[in-house]
Formats: structure tokens, sequence, C-alpha cells
DNA sequence: TGTACATCAGTGAACGCGCGTTCACTGATGTAC
DNA sequence: TGTACATCAGTGAACGCGCGTTCACTGATGTAC
């Protein structure tokens, strides 16, 4: 059995068990016996759980960040100086998480729910690990949110971009139990895209809302 | 030491330890010696762990759940018949969860705080149990959600339901964290208060965002 | 070509630790006669 | 009023268990001379 094999099956195991269940819920004898490797493997090639976490995140990260960064180099191409729009800049983010390479629609509903758990779990290494891994995309993100704004005060900017984190987040980190439901009750067949495609208007909307602290009662209109 | 005494030591660092960490990242040891209980207590007046999480939250569902269906006949004697607004609906909610009784500025957070746990961290028994307990109001809060926003297909309705629980739970279950960042880095103060007066105008926009299958590419606009 | 050694993926068994829970027990208070 | 018993909050110590990690070891493959 050649390396790459055993550390691969460990990666894919370790990766739909921190999907189903979290971290902490998960413990590496769950992971080596799905992988059918030895418990002792895992500290052998990663070194601890945790390195174990940062691999599984890298693996799908790394890849995700390069096809961000190229996408976001197409977007500002293609308008020329001008900065591309919220809506833009939202689906710039969404298509390229959706396109993900060699994953199919399973794979990409793993790849959510783990990026929906990073932000819920509460795990400090995990958070600083990603925070100096992957804080160019991010930074560049947020500098295309700020420029789509530009009629938001810093603090409402602040508030809105967590609450479309949160909105993100969470649905992503449940959205297999979420299928399931709306399955379950009307009959629908939903798919990943299908979600993503419903999500992004709803975000655009509420970052755009009227200023809360203007108009703080009223319908909210388009700024 | 009257048996109350011992019980809400217990609740109380209960509640506080839960909001800070989690639930299962909470240990009965760390727990009985902040509230300088023996160990076996929380076994004995409780019966287990999982006992402990269902009585730390009843203890604040229970009042707020009474607060917030008053609330509700209240908004819908005002309108007389007419069904109320999304924003008066939101309204209602979130002033029950800002107005409870014997909380203060500090309490309210980390109810907030255990509301998006409870959500967010994957505790099939809390799920199971604050279902069975307080289905009533939920019900009823998605009842007028309905009848507020009946532009809307039940498909398109039950996701962006689900992106507002998303936004609310993940803003309010580290809105602590958030709150310090936003005073490091531009120096402002936020209370609970002010968190919600932003949501609120969020989630209305982004429920009432044009139908997303309709236009799915232009700007949206309020229907 | 043959031998000695180095490297390295993988293994089996055990380690110490913290966990939730249990149990026999104490000591104060209330109740019956 | 005094005695025997019941009740119950609280305690100290231990239980068994699953956890992440460690360690001595194996066996296959590559390398030097």
């Amino acid at each position: 059995m050649a390396q790459s094999d055993t550390v691969d099956r460990i990666l894919d195991a370790a990766e739909e068990l921190f999907a189903e269940r979290g971290f902490s819920e998960t413990s590496l004898r769950m992971i080596t016996s799905k992988a059918s490797v030895n418990l002792a493997a895992v500290n052998y090639h990663f070194g601890s759980k945790n390195a174990l976490i940062h691999s599984v995140f890298a693996r799908f990260l790394t890849p995700f960040s390069d096809t961000l960064e190229q996408a976001f180099d197409e977007l500002e191409q293609n308008c020329a100086g001008e900065p591309p729009t919220l809506d833009q800049t939202l689906r710039a983010l969404t298509e390229s998480a959706v396109r993900m390479p060699q994953r199919n629609e399973r794979g990409i509903s793993i790849f959510m729910r783990l990026l929906g758990l990073a932000y819920t779990q509460s795990q400090g290494h995990l958070r600083k690990f990603l925070e100096q891994q992957y804080s160019q995309p991010f930074g560049r993100f947020m500098r295309l949110l700020k420029e789509a704004t530009p009629q938001l005060s810093a603090v409402d900017r602040y508030w809105r971009i967590q609450f479309m984190l949160g909105a993100t987040a969470f649905t992503m980190s449940s959205s297999d139990a979420l299928r399931d439901i709306l399955q379950n009750k009307l009959g629908v067949e939903t798919s990943v895209q299908d979600i993503v495609a419903r999500l992004v208007p709803f975000l655009a909307a509420g970052m755009q809302a009227s200023d809360p602290m203007q108009a703080p009662v009223g319908k909210p209109s388009v700024a």
C-alpha cells in the first residue's frame, strides 16, 4: 500500500465524518476504522488530530482559493476599472464554490458543511490556521464587498457581513438536513446550486437594505 | 444550604460555561468547581448532564415563550384582523428577547449565545427537547411569517426562513466576539439592542427580495 | 553479485487522562407515637 | 418531652470507558561498497 493511498483514505474518511458529526464528536478510532487503516497511522502521517483537521481543510481550500482568485481576476478584468457590483462579487464566490473540480454534488455538499462547521464550532486552532493560510482571498473578497457597498458606513457593513456569513455558514452546515426536510414536507428535490441561487438574492437584498439607523421602521428599499 | 441555592448555582455556572465553550467542551467538573458545589450534586439534582442542559434552557425559554405569546397577542389585537407585517412580527420577537425580565445586558448576551448554540451544535437530544417543549410559540411565529409574506412560494419561504435563522443564530452565538472585534478595530461600543436593530432590517429586506427564480441576475428590488 | 546498512510506511499494544456516572455514606431536619 | 424512624440535600471516592498519543517493533525497499 503506497503512502498516498493510506493518507488519502484517512483524509476521505475524516472529511466525511467531520462533516457528519463535527470535529470533537469524531474520534480517531472512528476515522481509522472507516478508512480501514491502523489507529496509529493518523499520528504517524499527520502528527496529531488537529493537524489532520488542518490537512482536511487544506486539501479542498487550496484549490478553491486558487479558483476564487482566478474568478476575481476575471471579474475585475471584465469590469475594466469600475468596481464589480455586489451581485457579481457574490456570484463569483458561489460559482467558484459550486464548480470545484474533482467534486461531485455530494462532495460539494460536504465541502459546504465543513466550511459551515469551521465558522460554527469554536475550534481556536482551526480559525488561526485558516486565517493565516487563506487571508489573501478572504481579504480580497472583503475589499470587493467594501467597493460594492460604498453607501454603507463601516459599522453597518461590518454587521451585515456577519449576517451574510451567518446565513451562509448555517445554511451550508445543515444543508443536507434542510434538503431532506424539504423533500419530505413538500416533495421538492433541491441541489446545492438551487440553494446557492436562492441564497445570493437574499444576501444581496439584505446587504443593500436602507440604513437601519436612519429609517428603522419603514419597509426597506434598495439604496 | 437550601436546595434552591445549590440548584441555582449549578444552573448559573452551567449557563455561563455552556455559552462560553459549548456543551460537549464543558465538563461537569468545570461546572461544579465554578459553582463551588460537589461533583455528584449535578447528577443528584438533575439526573444527567443532558438533563442539566435541558434545565438551563427551560429556565430562560419558559419565561421567554410566555413573553412572546403575550407580544403576539398584543400584535394581533392591534392589527384588528389584518395580518401583522413582516417587520412587526420580527420586532415583536426581538423585543421580547431583549426585554427579558431578570436579565441584564450580559444575561441577554448569554441567552442569545445559547440560542445560537442550540441550533448550531448538533445535539440531537436538545433539538428534540426544544421542539416538544416550545413547538407552540415557534409554530405561531412561523404562521405569522407565512401571512406576512404571501407573495413567496412555500419553497422560497422555507429557504429564506433558514437564511434568517442562520444569520440570527450565528450572529447571536458569536455576538460577544464580534462586538469585541468591532470595539478594537473601529472603537465602537455596541449593545445587544444595537445588533438586533441592525439585524431586523437586513432580515426583512432579504425575506422580501424579488423572486430569485424569476429575476436571478438583476439588482434585487422590493416586491 | 552479494552483503550490510538506512529509510520509511505501517502495526499492535499499551499509556495516562479526563470524562459522566454510581454508590455507600453523613448529618440535619421533620414526623409519629 | 423523649425516642425511633424517615426523608433528603449533599459528599468523597471510586468506577469503567473512550480518548489522543506513544513506543518498540516489523518488513519491504533502496543504497553503498
